[in-house]
RNA sequence: GGCGCUAUCGUCUAGGGGACUAGGACAGGUGGUUCUCAGCCAUCAGACCCGGGUUCGAAUCCCGGUAGCGCUGCCA
């Protein structure tokens, strides 16, 4: 009866603590450990505890995991935060941010985690463990043949705490691992997938402590994730097979557990972990090839939730308003570039033809195709080239491809089938004639294309196809390409700017493609004489 | 091997016992935009993993199987 009055205490003790902990602020946190770039399936747990937080007006706090100093290294860290801040995921708490509940830095916390270590060390709910990794390498392997299951024996849980510690002054090298009961269920609701149950005679006695004294993962998020107040852990599903030893981590510390929410993970398009061979898989990747960042946000969003409206392209602004994340789906999600480079180009029309120009130059003038120093004209002609091509890009680092199309002219480079069209008996006459009719204008342009292939099209009887083709063919050397009417002007007022490779006008254009046909024999001598 | 998670068009997803003839988006096909390509517009095609059960009724709930993924570290 007194038990069962203690427990029903318990219960209400908790129950409080839970309601008092949904009324007050919601707390969030993003720990990444620094080991490398930031990876699109981490930016996008990054992402979705940014969108919780934001939305119910709580606190997102960064936590840098950095216990492994084997790994971490401080550059990964920068360059992690700078990635972070350029999806627009910014921090109330963290390294360099401050707040109350700091440092934010897991190896600036070793003290705190001594403490909490002595606690559950003095109590008996941990104890020290003086197997080495090879000793339990061979019990892991027989216990896994014999068994199936490779649990920690449990060898060194009867230890003596007097013992241990002579044997720690003599020298001997000890981690120090959890007592957990061995027996029994534990159970745990999950936001996005219910309530998760876990057989406790499968957890071993997990180590908290490395024989190096530095805190292990499954202690040190208890320890961080509790005195940071964190009220809802967001994270990958691959941590869910660690919940259950965190949770008898908070018990062993009679720490109340935050709530907890599995995301799904983010695979490759053959089904396996996302990784390099499946194409850029960094955020900074992505920044680099000129994906706008509120589309990269807007398609990490949508792996895994979906909207309520039919809208898919939003601003994270809009996401904030809309997010839920008991909406987010609990199975695993492919990358598709294809979607994001479509959800990209949705975002790009948004902007102004000078910001598109600002985007694209730096991808523009490593290519050679502009000048360091840019004068007011070649913005103009800049931005031209954004109208007409902006269409046919996904991404700004496509730009130079695309815009070599009007750079490169040489006849004799032409494809066979392009170079069988010009032997067309059309295609001579009005190749010619236009010829004729170009060498007496001075500053050509669209207006006077138009005049020349109406006379043309009187002279000749050349119409539609057999008329533009050619022409668009003598112009270009290739059979498809930008409508002549953009392509024109471009190519004229680029002609007449400085640029570090020179550009043909359509009269030398013409020319040069006469001079070759004549080379060919396609084309009779005294026609092109003017 | 053990344990866990997951399962709707090729991909991301909507749906959560009757409104489903299963909806949308990307990708794909076809047509239009009277030079082509791109774009845009229109249009077509395309899915409830399998087997049992519960129910008058199952994509939806339950069980089993299968497959994929995760964990099984003195990594996080």
């Amino acid at each position: 009866m007194e038990t069962c009055f203690c427990l029903i205490g318990i219960w209400v003790f908790r129950q409080n603590v839970l309601i008092l902990s949904s009324m007050k602020n919601i707390r969030v946190r993003f720990a990444p450990s620094p080991t490398g770039f930031l990876h699109v399936g981490n930016a996008r747990t990054a992402l979705f505890n940014w969108l919780f937080a934001r939305q119910q007006k709580g606190t997102f706090v960064l936590r840098i995991e950095d216990t492994d100093i084997e790994r971490s290294a401080l550059e990964y860290e920068e360059k992690l935060k700078e990635d972070l801040l350029w999806l627009g995921l910014d921090w109330d708490e963290g390294p360099d941010a401050g707040g109350a509940f700091g440092p934010y830095r897991q190896s600036l916390r070793l003290d705190i985690y001594k403490d909490y270590t002595h606690k559950l060390l003095d109590s008996g709910k941990a104890y020290r463990c003086f197997c080495t990794t090879e000793d339990l390498e061979t019990e892991r392997k027989e216990a896994q043949a014999k068994s199936g299951v490779a649990i920690y024996s449990g060898k060194c849980a009867n230890i003596s705490a007097t013992e241990a510690l002579q044997r720690i002054q003599d020298g001997e090298k000890a981690s120090v691992r959890l007592r957990t009961p061995g027996r029994g269920a534990l159970a745990f609701p999950d936001l996005v997938r219910g309530e998760l149950k876990f057989d406790l005679s499968l957890i071993g006695d997990p180590i908290i402590v490395r024989s190096t004294g530095h805190p292990a993962y499954n202690f040190a998020v208890v320890v961080d994730d509790s005195l940071m107040e964190i009220t809802h852990v967001i994270r990958g599903e691959d941590h869910i097979s660690n919940t259950p030893r965190q949770i008898l981590v908070y018990q062993a510390l009679s720490l109340v557990p935050p709530h907890f929410a599995h995301l799904s993970m983010v695979m490759g398009r053959d089904g396996t972990r996302l990784s390099k061979r499946h194409g850029a898989t960094a955020v900074d990747q992505f920044q680099k090839d000129g994906v706008l960042s509120p589309a990269l946000f807007n398609y990490l969003a949508l792996l895994g939730w979906a909207p309520p409206e039919d809208q898919e392209v939003l601003s994270p602004e809009e996401m904030i308003g809309l997010f839920d994340l008991k909406k987010v789906s609990r199975s695993a999600a492919i990358f598709d570039y294809d979607k994001l480079y479509w959800i990209n180009r949705q975002h790009t029309k948004t902007l102004s033809v000078r910001q598109m120009a600002e985007m694209a130059f730096p991808h523009m003038k490593s290519a050679e195709l502009l000048p360091d120093i840019m004068t007011e004209a070649h913005w103009d002609w800049l931005e031209k080239v954004m109208e007409v091509f902006i269409e046919r890009v996904d991404r700004f680092a496509d730009f130079p491809l695309q815009v070599d199309s009007l750079f490169r002219y040489s006849p004799v480079e032409m494809d066979e089938e392009t170079k069988k069209e010009m032997e067309g008996d059309c295609a001579s006459r009005v190749v010619s004639l236009f010829g004729q009719k170009i060498a007496n204008i001075e500053h050509f342009d669209y207006a006077q294309f138009v005049t020349i292939t109406q006379e043309i099209k009187q002279d000749t009887g050349c119409k539609g196809k057999d008329l533009y083709h050619p022409l668009r063919i003598a112009l270009t050397t290739r059979s498809s390409g930008l409508d002549l009417d953009k392509f024109i002007p471009l190519v004229e007022e680029g002609a007449r700017l400085d640029l570090p490779r020179s550009l043909k006008n359509c009269c030398q254009r013409i020319y040069e493609m006469l001079g070759y046909l004549q080379q060919r024999g396609s084309i009779q001598n005294e026609e092109t004489e003017s």
